[in-house]
DNA sequence: TTTTTTATTGCAATCGTTTGCATTTGAAGT
DNA sequence: ACTTCAAATGCAAACGATTGCAATAAAAAA
């Protein structure tokens, strides 16, 4: 803990100053708000005072009157995934330099955890909040969320209209296998998200448009739509390798996931690009190390965060506290196919395997 | 923004319950925090019309009475660091389960913005404050924290007597070094962080330490103690590497530095670790899948920073505001090396180029 | 029936800041 | 010398919840 307080519990007040210069409560606040019906004189008089006697301002009583916290909220999943972690530097910078504090939630992608923290953030009286929903938000979030202003974040939830901001989802998913069919793949695994995250549809659903355009059939046992973490991405590529007759490539449109094929790959010693080309999601520096470097999907994220942070700046600035402005806005991104050693043509070798 | 409000702007309080049951606001109030005083009856009536109203407390005004914010403060440099966070992932989590709201300080190592961050904090009046301090923190910094409970996280700040909760940062580089004495290696480079820091300082005396007790001698022009960034990795990789007499093993003791440093490698096209031994900082996956596999140190940080959670809501717990407890104890963990295989036995080959 | 006790509830002050309105003072206008 | 106006400041009521103390009612004891 900390040690020798300049002063014991009375933290000095408005008050303190006041008496200690013989004025009204009243001409301190206004004095310290730069207020011009003060004289100079008293107003450099009472910071001076402030000054000396280490007065600090208590923004629970300014916001019982202003009616304004200066705080916002940020819902996220995780923040070790880098998806996030950027997401939430970026949305932190923001608001930071527009005077507001940051609550950070971190629902771990539970809908419980996540009611819990906006009901949360509704009793803290946040002024807005940035939010990427969870699988299947409950009830009440939805409820006390409709009272915020607030910005979805990456994932689309239809049961609360509102300003979203996010990334081509179809697109992402839909360059990564054109990429594969063009390199003349036809057996192309899919391993991405839950169906029921706006996220995971629409990545599938790129997937599935670049598979039949090319007139390639989609075989069921090889699309993988589940929880959107390292264990599953892991075993899943497991079962693709272990197969009687396993792809030639693969499209990942996780990024944890990602982490987990690797790793499956690495363990089963499986050959990059020659045995099995991979395309992962979510380029990091880290995927231009790795083997012959990695084929990924390159996510603005960056960009998708600093406009929800300044969109929703905007809109607390012209005190739109609720209800107003454009609903239902959207702002989409196009991602970037990164191509590195993961991916190469189809080899006569491989193609073997599977006619 | 959102959309449908249930109700505009005149938020349902405890006196719109009161008035609607007709009963007085303290005893609503009282309803509400099950009071036993308050017959069954009427806390029913009053929860149920709470429910119905859709009433959500206020924390602020709360907050006036109690003199607590249930908010706590987190003040990190950087959370695209993997190191920190994991830190903040489990330090968001502690507090959660114990019902407290996390604000998030990104100082960017920048001392003016810490202090303005800081400064925030006091004002949001905080029950406490987890603290990664800068390089130099700020005078107006440490005043304002010496009346806050708060702990200090890894980095050790002399200036201000707190407990703290880190790293054997001096064990580190030592067992690194050590690992590379042990496989021949006498002509090692290091990489760290400046010695401002005291996670820089005593990084670079277990480097040292072990060179010294080795009998090894230290070539200043192959010290760097800088930003501890990707750039400043990246750079100083570089440099070594195009040297007339290049080291023949290389520690690397911050996050980003071996990220820069990897990435220095890859484009030069070294081969490690037959021409260059790498022991790099900060053990994650990623590390794994690199090359030949990186050894790193690996750091407990998720139990480091789970201690500190718990050490500062433990004496929150025991209203313990300022200035009490134990002031200036110390928790350090150790940390351990990972061997892979970008470390390896001096050859011959490699040797010739030294002696 | 009267007194004492207990169970519920209401009244009012408080936390620190902001702000509409009233008040004071001195200067300017007639 | 008397009014008029403006500048500077004080008074007091909010904001929403909590809590000590008083008050009422009903039940128990005398």
């Amino acid at each position: 803990m900390s040690t020798d307080p300049p002063c014991i519990c009375p933290v000095v007040t408005i008050k303190h100053i006041a008496q200690h210069l013989g004025v009204a409560a009243s001409t301190v606040a206004r004095a310290l708000s730069q207020d011009t019906r003060i004289s100079i004189a008293t107003r450099a008089k009472v910071a001076e005072a402030a000054q000396e006697l280490g007065y600090v301002a208590h923004s629970a009583a300014r916001q019982m009157r202003s009616q304004r916290s200066q705080l916002v909220g940020l819902v996220i999943p995780d923040v070790l995934n880098g998806f996030y972690s950027t997401a939430a530097q970026a949305i932190s910078q923001s608001f930071d330099e527009a005077g507001y504090q940051l609550v950070l939630c971190i629902s771990e992608d539970k809908p419980e955890v996540e009611m819990r923290q906006v009901r949360s953030l509704a009793e803290a009286r946040v002024d807005g909040i940035v939010w990427v929903p969870t699988l299947k938000p409950l009830a009440p979030t939805l409820t006390w969320l409709a009272s915020i202003a607030h910005v979805q974040l990456i994932r689309k939830c239809a049961a609360l209209k509102a300003d979203w901001f996010g990334i081509d989802d179809t697109a992402t998913t839909e360059q990564a296998t054109q990429h594969l069919l063009q390199l003349g793949h036809r057996h192309i695994a899919y391993v991405g998200g839950p169906k029921s995250l706006s996220t995971g549809a629409d990545r599938l659903k790129g997937y599935t448009q670049a598979m039949h355009r090319a007139g390639a059939t989609i075989d069921p046992a090889m699309v993988f739509c589940d929880a959107p973490d390292a264990q599953h991405g892991q075993r899943v590529m497991g079962q693709l390798l272990a197969m009687p007759t396993p792809p030639t490539a693969v499209v990942i449109s996780t990024s944890r996931g990602t982490e987990g094929a690797l790793e499956a790959l690495r363990q089963k010693g499986t050959a990059v690009p020659d045995q099995l080309s991979v395309v992962g999601f979510n380029d990091s520096s880290a995927n231009a190390w790795w083997g012959p470097g990695l084929t990924t999907m390159r996510m603005p994220v960056r960009d998708v965060a600093i406009a929800s942070a300044s969109h929703l700046i905007r809109a607390l600035g012209q005190h739109k506290t609720t209800a107003t402005g454009a609903v239902g806005m959207v702002t989409q991104y196009p991602p970037t196919l990164v191509v590195r050693g993961s991916t190469a043509a189809l080899t006569p070798n491989s193609s073997q395997r599977l006619v």
